[in-house]
RNA sequence: CGAGGUGUGGCUCAGUUUGGUAGAGCGCUGCGUUCGGGACGCAGAAGUCGCAGGUUCAAAUCCUGUCACCUCGACCA
């Protein structure tokens, strides 16, 4: 390709709206010109870029047995009445009418096509597991799209949906996938995206994971673990629900939980409190204010039964601690907690209790607690409703939370039979019962992610492309195209780099040098070949990485092969 | 959806308060001088000032309506 000849402009000035230094090169360098609100074309190079990122997508998928298939982007409606989404989702679902007036919807996720399209063909266990995917427009009436590319209307995404005949497949086959997300985002060059479990939304399911390039620029809130043998990372708007929903998984202390736990007697007895055996909770308060503390449930409790806010301030404690509800309490203040006590509460105090953490010896059960007001030195407090660089991890019960920001660039979801019961898409199993698959699905946004990459990989100048998604592999500067023997040789490499399946760009503008550099850094090729009489006079060509990390003559006798065995090299 | 803001050559913007011949820089075309990080001179093309009404002798400018886009928030397969 012939810079000369290539649309799309590049200029020097900041485009006013932008914001994000993604969306600042991808105007400036002429990869995409909006056309609406959270609406785009795309330019040459964009367009190349993200061809490339489908490719490395597409063989991944392929690779864990995906069949590529193609959905409508126009469906009727009735499809959506089927699984319920019709009226289940907002506004954010683009209805509309054709010339008869029957009512369409435009694809903005294709569960329920997917399961159109497998349901009458897949109706023998024998038939399974199987996964089919597309990559595609989708559209979402977004209520505010920003950022250039990084929160668009329309845009490509690959969706993949997987269906099984026993949930243990799914989640193997979530596992499969799970990695072959991992392997797309470090061949895309951006090894650093980390999954963290997510919310299901409107999709359903229970266990989901988002796929997050971690940059300041990113919209979602990260919580991360940082200690290397734990995997504790979720999304900011889920670490409550996740922390709310312990109550019910460990709400007996006595069965649930890690070695060190003790049992309600253990701690009473340690804390130098009267036990009493019909107790539904044991709550030690401070002496002082009567503020709870820390909180210990039986497993016969239901944790709703309990409204701590109320009954503290109703209920007088008489002198065996004990009250008509049932409930123990002891006192926190004259009592020597071990040293290394550690307790995690959530002052916003949503449910009962938040969290159940780790310490050497006990485990506390803790809620309602203002740390500013009743702080005690014995005790490190930890709130996880805002959670903060260095708080305790819920999983691993170490120091080592960080807070960070990431955009979502997938996201892997075990979806269940919602779609597959509501739409009655029925296979035979091996004893002749009907049953309803369960289904998995996986996105990727093609737009969003190659937008992502040029968020973390750039610099001053422009993006700096990986190579594997670059535009092209190498660019060619022929500075003072008017000299001949700059031209010839140019031009020479120029074929030949073609002729060894090199993809190269070549900018054969009389143009200054300034320009041409700052062009060719906008357009962020790995490669940079100048060619130039000052160069020509040591009978060589400059090459340069984008990213500065190589700086070589290269004889012009051999200029051609050498950069091609380069190249090569590169892409290995 | 709430709040705020902006619409003037391809791009970045000035001009609007106080109505009076449509402006600058970049880019574009031609000629010349230049040539390793966005050069310079000369000549030129290109805008019914988002759109529609209204006020006025006269509207980019004032009034009303409307559309589009941006930012913050709400929302978010």
């Amino acid at each position: 390709m012939k810079l000369s000849n290539l649309l799309g402009q590049r200029f020097k000035e900041k485009p006013a709206e932008c914001k994000l230094d993604s969306h600042v090169f991808l105007v400036r360098g002429g990869y995409i010109k909006q056309v609406g609100e959270g609406i785009f074309s795309m330019f040459m190079p964009m367009k190349r870029i993200t061809k490339k990122i489908e490719n490395i997508i597409r063989e991944e998928m392929d690779a864990i047995g995906g069949q590529e298939v193609m959905f409508p982007v126009v469906m009727p409606a009735t499809l959506w009445e089927e699984s319920g989404r019709y009226s289940a989702v907002g506004s954010e679902l683009l209805r509309c009418q054709d010339r008869g007036g029957s009512k369409l919807v435009l694809g903005m996720t294709h569960e329920e096509a997917a399961v159109h399209l497998a349901r009458n063909t897949a109706s023998s266990y024998i038939n399974f597991p199987f996964m089919i995917y597309q990559i595609q427009t989708k559209f979402r009436d977004e209520p505010r799209s920003r950022g250039g590319l990084i929160r668009v209307r329309e845009f490509t995404m690959k969706d993949a949906y997987s269906f099984h005949t026993s949930q243990q497949d799914l989640e193997d086959y979530y596992k499969k996938c799970h990695k072959a997300y991992e392997n797309i985002f470090a061949r895309v060059g951006v090894p650093e995206v980390i999954s963290v479990q997510s919310d299901s939304g409107m999709m359903g399911g229970k266990v989901a994971h988002e796929f997050m390039l971690v940059t300041d620029a990113g919209e979602d809130k990260l919580v991360v673990c940082q200690n290397e043998e734990c995997d504790f990372r979720a999304n900011m708007e889920i670490a409550e629900c996740v922390f709310e929903n312990e109550p019910q998984q460990a709400a007996d202390l006595t069965k649930v939980h890690t070695p060190n736990t003790k049992t309600i007697d253990d701690i009473c007895k340690l804390l130098n409190v009267t036990p009493d055996k019909t107790a539904k909770a044991v709550i030690f308060l401070k002496k002082e204010s009567l503020e709870p503390v820390i909180v210990f449930i039986r497993g016969d409790l239901d944790v709703n039964d309990i409204k701590l806010r109320n009954f503290l301030h109703e209920e007088v404690i008489p002198d065996d601690n004990t009250t008509e509800t049932g409930i123990t309490y002891g006192f926190v203040g004259p009592i020597n907690l071990t040293a290394k006590a550690t307790v995690l509460f959530d002052s916003s105090l949503k449910g009962l209790t938040n969290l159940v953490c780790g310490a050497n010896e006990v485990d506390y059960h803790y809620t309602g607690f203002n740390p500013e007001r009743d702080l005690d030195t014995t005790i490190e407090y930890h709130d996880l409703s805002k959670a903060f660089e260095g708080c305790i991890c819920p999983k691993c019960r170490k120091k080592t939370i960080r807070l960070c920001r990431g955009i979502e660039v997938g996201n892997i979801f075990q979806l269940g039979t919602k779609y597959t019961e509501s739409m009655n898409m029925q296979y035979i199993d091996k004893d002749g019962n009907l049953q309803n698959p369960i289904m998995g699905c996986y996105g990727i946004g093609v737009g969003r992610l190659a937008a992502s990459v040029c968020e973390v990989r750039h610099d001053d100048y422009g993006p700096i492309w990986p190579i594997s998604i670059a535009p092209w592999h190498v660019h060619i500067c022929a500075i003072r195209a008017d000299d001949p023997q700059v031209s010839e040789v140019a031009n020479n490499i120029y074929n030949e780099l073609q002729k060894n399946h090199i993809e190269v760009i070549f900018d054969d503008r009389d143009v200054r040098p300034g320009v041409m550099f700052n062009d060719a850094d906008l357009l962020g090729v790995p490669v940079r070949v100048t060619v130039s009489p000052k160069t020509l006079k040591r009978n060589a060509v400059e090459v340069v990485f984008r990213d500065k990390s190589f700086s070589q003559d290269f004889p012009t006798s051999s200029a051609s092969a050498d950069i091609t065995a380069l190249v090569n090299s590169l892409l290995s």
